[in-house]
RNA sequence: GCGCCCUUAGCUCAGCUGGAUAGAGCGUCUGGCUACGGACCAGAAGGCCGGGGGUUCGAAUCCCUCAGGGCGUGCCA
């Protein structure tokens, strides 16, 4: 709740605004003028713990020499009361700010008074969010692309769970429509290979070729022997599909379990095709007058609604024109509705049934394709899919083994599935890994990996809070106590490492922050990256035990609160913050 | 062709609403524990931020353009 960092940005702003009115009151600067000032945290503390651009910003306004500027503020400032002890001017005119005993001291307290709930924020309070993703086919186990899905949604999920937000997990199960067909026939070929044998039974040239299906039809065939060889090939199909799926969806279950994704639901397609849905929402979409017949199937008028949602976007018509818009089929001649109609329908249910404010969806980049299309249609609804619908796109991940490069393919066989990946590393691992920022491809190298050193960040994260556990447990055995905020003597606390590591501290809310506006949770992992560098740094200068015992208590106190924030943000992310490695 | 994403150190990547001398990890080289965990720390080397224009006090960041890579552009899902 507490956020350091943005209450000096504020103050900062505020402290130099009152600057300028006194300044401008007195005649020094002209007044009335809109100055639009940045607060930023300089890279070298050379330059001040905050600075603002306020006086750069104003000088073409005001036709000043910035510099002068910012001499006349500074005549002006008072920081009586403020969490600043000093303020400067450098360079072109920047305004430096140094940090007082006073924020610090506040910091320390936030992470007593707030502990595991410190970094957390009511920014999102009463939004209602639901977070889809993985989603991935059941036809078949799970990839390395699923693995990134499913750290982001599941990551994306606590972040904005962290900025208070009403939050839901949910699995899209496509357990309907052409694939389960293409699922069945191939499990049909194999089953019958089985008992014909493999040259009297042709397979489906576009059917699922690996080794999964044939231990499917292995495993149909152990339970129910010859008995679906001779009734219908609906029956037939319907069985091994339903044996199929019901055999590969616990084993996701399991799988996600296993990496640590629990969801508050697992939606089936099916459902909404048994209950009519599907159709009732293309019959609405009819009566919006937003579809027509054409070669016998139903078409949504797509491009019109596309042209819709861009100029909500503010493109132009000129720019709309130059893309090439396309309609789509809802229903097909031979009556089925396509995946298409399915997920309009699915995405109503979402917000109009179901009630969310807003809806993220993870996807591949390999469907961006369909993210403007979705958004219309829900637009079409009347549901504003332009801004309550949002899809988060992943790049692939590129699987690479000793420098080549690994083909995902279910159809070949030979991915890596997240199963076996998971009994390759470590779930912590992964969960880091594969935990990058959305919009950038990623290269995973299974040979990398596999080892569990230092050239992976987690164990480096883990290992700062056990040197931490091991510390406050080593010392509180000596009969050393952490004292309350209030006992402690931040003078004391004066170190630049000291200082760097109270600053990393604050930053955490900031990040958490960031991670929901952004949708990207990568955010906490490269905080804690710097946070345990901040803290090793700190520890390897400091020394605490030994020490006299007031400046042992304050140390004491911000190891404490160091790990605290460790702890909070291996959390968020699902990796374990272990006590000893 | 059109659309979206990417291009920063040898490798993997950061860089918040444009800010000061572009950062980190790994790898390479050199150092550091009879003291709280050396899975750590300190230092060095390594860069026309893909190329070229533009916007301005100021650009890795914004705009235009070109090049390279990935993905998409189904009565598939």
């Amino acid at each position: 709740m507490t956020n350091l960092i943005q209450q000096a940005k504020d103050q900062v702003l505020a402290l130099t605004g009152a600057a300028y009115a006194a300044a401008a009151a007195a005649g020094a600067l002209p007044a009335d003028v809109e100055v639009r000032a940045g607060v930023e945290i300089p890279k070298d503390t050379a330059n001040g713990d905050y600075t603002t651009t306020f006086a750069l910003a104003a000088a073409k306004a005001m036709k000043k020499n910035p510099r002068e500027i910012a001499q006349t503020l500074l005549d002006n400032l008072d920081l009586s009361g403020s969490y600043f002890a000093s303020a400067e001017i450098a360079g072109p005119g920047f305004l430096n700010f140094r940090l007082a005993p006073a924020w610090y001291a506040a910091l320390l307290a936030a992470v007593e008074q707030e502990g595991d709930a410190y970094g957390t924020s009511d920014a999102l309070a009463g939004q209602k969010i639901m977070v889809e993703f993985v989603s991935a086919n059941p036809t078949g186990p799970m990839h390395m692309g699923n693995a990134r899905g499913g750290v982001l949604g599941d990551t994306l999920a606590s972040v904005l769970a962290a900025n208070g937000a009403q939050v839901w997990r949910e699995f899209y199960v496509n357990d309907a429509g052409n694939q389960i067909e293409k699922f069945a026939s191939s499990l049909e070929a194999r089953y019958l290979q089985l008992i014909l044998g493999e040259e009297a039974v042709p397979f489906p040239e576009d059917g699922y070729h690996g080794d999964d299906i044939k231990e499917l039809a292995q495993a149909f065939y152990a339970q129910h022997g010859e008995s679906y060889k001779d009734v219908s090939r609906e029956e037939r199909h319907a069985a091994l599909a339903r044996f199929g799926l019901d055999t590969n969806i616990p084993k996701m279950k399991e799988d996600l379990r296993r990496y640590k994704i629990e969801y508050d639901q697992w939606f089936f397609e099916s459902s909404l095709h048994e209950s009519g849905y599907v159709a009732e929402t293309v019959e609405k979409l009819t009566a919006q007058g937003c579809t027509y017949e054409k070669d016998g199937a139903l078409w949504l008028a797509t491009s019109r609604l596309l042209r819709d949602h861009y100029r909500q976007l503010g493109k132009s018509d000129k720019e709309i024109d130059k893309l090439d818009l396309k309609d789509d089929v809802l229903r097909r001649a031979n009556g089925f509705y396509t995946y298409f109609a399915a997920d309009i329908a699915y995405h109503r249910n979402k917000f109009e049934k179901r009630g969310f404010d807003r809806v993220i969806n993870v996807w591949g980049a390999d469907h961006h394709g369909h993210v403007a299309r979705l958004k219309a249609a829900m637009d079409a609804l009347g549901l504003d899919g332009t801004h309550r619908l949002h899809i988060v796109l992943m790049q692939l991940v590129k699987l690479m083994r000793d420098g080549e490069v690994v083909r995902m393919s279910k159809r070949t066989g030979k991915a890596i599935s997240l199963h076996d990946l998971l009994d390759e590393i470590p779930v912590d691992a992964a969960r880091w890994f594969f935990n990058g920022k959305p919009d950038s491809p990623m290269e995973f190298d299974l040979g990398l990996a596999v080892r569990e050193d230092s050239e992976n960040p987690v164990y480096y994260v883990q290992y700062a809070h056990a040197r931490l556990c091991n510390l406050l447990k080593t010392l509180e055995a000596e009969g050393a106590r952490v004292p309350a905020a209030e006992e402690v003597d931040l003078s004391l606390l004066s170190g630049p490492t000291e200082q760097a590591l109270m600053k990393a501290l604050a930053a955490y809310c900031e990040e958490v922050r960031l991670a929901a506006r952004d949708c990207d949770p990568s955010h906490i992992n490269r905080y804690l990256s710097d946070l345990a560098g901040a803290f090793h740094r700190f520890y390897t200068a400091c020394r605490i035990k030994g020490e006299e015992p007031s400046l042992l208590s304050a140390r004491l106190k911000l190891a404490a609160a160091t790990r605290t924030v460790l702890k909070n943000g291996m959390s968020l992310l699902g990796v374990a913050a272990p006590e000893k490695m």
